[in-house]
RNA sequence: CGGGAUGUAGCGCAGCCUGGUAGCGUGCUUCGUUCGGGACGAAGAGGCCGCUGGUUCGAAUCCAGUCAUCCCGACCA
């Protein structure tokens, strides 16, 4: 297996050193559990942003934003939510520092207490909500289809490089309708928006369902994922869509007077995905030589290296290299020239390689004097001699083609660690051999899944949205089910 | 918050047991030779040894406290 799949293991320093630090991904900054993204790592976020946003434009959403801070009340509004999130809230008290008076630093100025205390947004459905009241009257005014991209804020207990820090960005979706078919329409629409990003931009096989009551989000109604299978055989949530049902209307006190002249509450969803997905990007594709991306997810798709002695050798490489960059911008591929002096090619090679740039171009006197270019590309490692003639259609083609190669590659491994269990030593046994997808039966009730979470830290990952009806008798009580759910460990 | 560990140069670490004023690898700077897979040599720069206090002629080293980080739990996108 590859060792530097993860944000964490034994290879955890040797994957930051190389690839977070080196690679300008991210680093650990002072602020506890928080993280400093860097440029190179941005760049990744900055595509997936672009290509989400695309997305939620094409189905009807716009861009608004809402503030930071929320004022502590607004907590109290729904009970379920505020259980969810009020043990991880920072919460701020006081609006001024003063001088300490033994003259060292600054200290709090007491006097400057706030009346209410203010919450950091975990999330944004109250103050959010609180907002739609005033926005909403008639059936007319609906649907409201707004997205935002944020940052929040969980005092986690322990969090993890992109996985689960303290403050993370993200996009969050809060729409209202007037029906709650429409709602749930919409809940599945961002469902599928989600899985198509998944699978189709970020080459990451996915698994689309509805979380069982113990793992719904602390609000909705019903929350529908999508989960991934990470290279060491966890699962990893990857995006989120809940169905919110009335609950935060009738906190908030929204209402509407519908066709029929009648009041009613509207219904309401949200859905989210986070810097997250760059983690679960590095622990899909990630081998031994450092990180790969799929050429839609790749800030720099190919990087030209130029090989050369003397300044005149370099003149001529350069100018092919230029050519070739011409010609490929033109059909759209993003290209380095890596015409740094201070580095030799081997330095190079090696560090765009682990930047996981798709594919590498070198050209040197040789390639000059024959016509040629040596191409390597990242997934497979494969290197080879290309004729320079047509080269940036060969490319294109190639790119296409890793970007599939990849997808298969996740998928196959997927469905590898897919298992189909019966009893209870098979459950435990696949559990610590081989990990993975487990597909068994449940009971239906909260408390065998809450034991099975007890002895085997496996969780209900979802419930398969197309899954077929199967009687059997579920893994640890035997009493009568009627579908496979799917279990898993989980990050 | 409970259990375990660790704080020494940008990064990774040794030194601590047995106190005497700090070292290795890598990275960084300069010069020269290199450049088709992380080049080599020489000369350099860089440290309130996490913080506070105590013991001592003298503390990175011993003692107490404190802060921070990491790992295992509870919590979680």
């Amino acid at each position: 297996m590859a060792k530097n799949f993860s944000t964490r293991d034994e290879n955890y320093s040797q994957w930051y050193n190389d690839l977070v630090i080196k690679a300008d991904l991210a680093e650990n900054s002072a602020v506890r559990g928080c993280m400093v993204i860097k440029p190179y790592g941005y760049a990744i976020w900055e595509k997936m942003q672009a290509i989400l946003d695309g997305k939620f434009k094409e189905t009807g959403h716009s861009n608004a934003y809402f503030p930071l801070l929320i004022p502590k009340s607004f907590f109290s509004k729904e009970a379920s939510h505020v259980e969810g999130f009020a043990k991880e809230c920072a919460v701020v008290t006081h609006y001024r520092l003063k001088n300490s008076p033994d003259g060292k630093g600054v200290i709090v100025d007491e006097d400057a207490k706030l009346e209410e205390e203010l919450i950091i947004r975990p999330t944004s459905e109250t103050i959010i909500w609180d907002t739609y009241r005033t926005w909403v009257q008639s059936y007319r005014d609906l649907p409201i289809l707004i997205n935002q991209w944020a940052n929040v804020f969980r005092w986690e207990m322990r969090t993890r490089l992109f996985l689960r820090t303290a403050e993370f960005l993200w996009q969050e979706g809060h729409t209202a309708h007037a029906t709650r078919l429409e709602a749930i329409a919409e809940t599945e629409q961002m469902l599928r928006v989600y899985a198509d990003f998944a699978e189709n931009y970020m080459a990451m096989p996915v698994l689309q369902g509805i979380k069982s009551p113990n793992e719904r989000f602390a609000g909705a109604e019903e929350t529908y994922c999508v989960e991934a299978l990470m290279q060491d055989g966890k699962a990893l949530q990857a995006g989120t869509s809940h169905f919110l049902g009335q609950n935060f209307a009738k906190a908030f006190d929204v209402k509407f007077l519908n066709k029929e002249n009648k009041l009613d509450y509207v219904w309401a969803t949200s859905w989210g995905v986070s810097t997250r997905l760059m983690g679960a990007l590095v622990m899909t594709h990630s081998d031994d030589h450092g990180l790969v991306l799929p050429p839609k997810m790749a800030p720099i798709q190919v990087v030209i290296v130029p090989i050369s002695r003397k300044p005149e050798e370099f003149a001529a490489v350069s100018e092919k290299a230029l050519e070739i960059k011409k010609a490929l911008l033109a059909k759209g591929v993003s290209v380095k020239f890596d015409d740094r002096d201070t580095y030799t090619p081997g330095y190079k090679f090696a560090e765009h390689e682990f930047r996981g740039v798709p594919i590498r171009l070198a050209i040197g006197p040789r390639d000059i004097q024959n016509g040629t270019v040596e191409l390597a590309r990242r997934d497979t490692m494969e290197k080879e001699t290309y004729q320079m003639t047509d080269i940036e259609n060969k490319i294109v083609h190639l790119l296409e083609n890793i970007q599939q190669n990849l997808y298969n590659k996740a998928a196959t491994f997927r469905d590898d660690n897919t298992h189909y269990v019966n009893t209870w030593a098979e459950f435990v046994e696949t559990l610590d051999n081989r990990g993975g997808f487990i597909y068994a039966h449940w009971d239906g009730t909260p408390e065998t899944e809450q034991k099975i979470k007890e002895e085997t830290k496996a969780t209900i990952r979802l419930i398969p949205i197309d899954g077929k009806k199967e009687a059997g008798k579920c893994v640890l009580t035997g009493k009568p089910s009627e579908r496979r759910v799917v279990f898993a460990r989980a990050y």
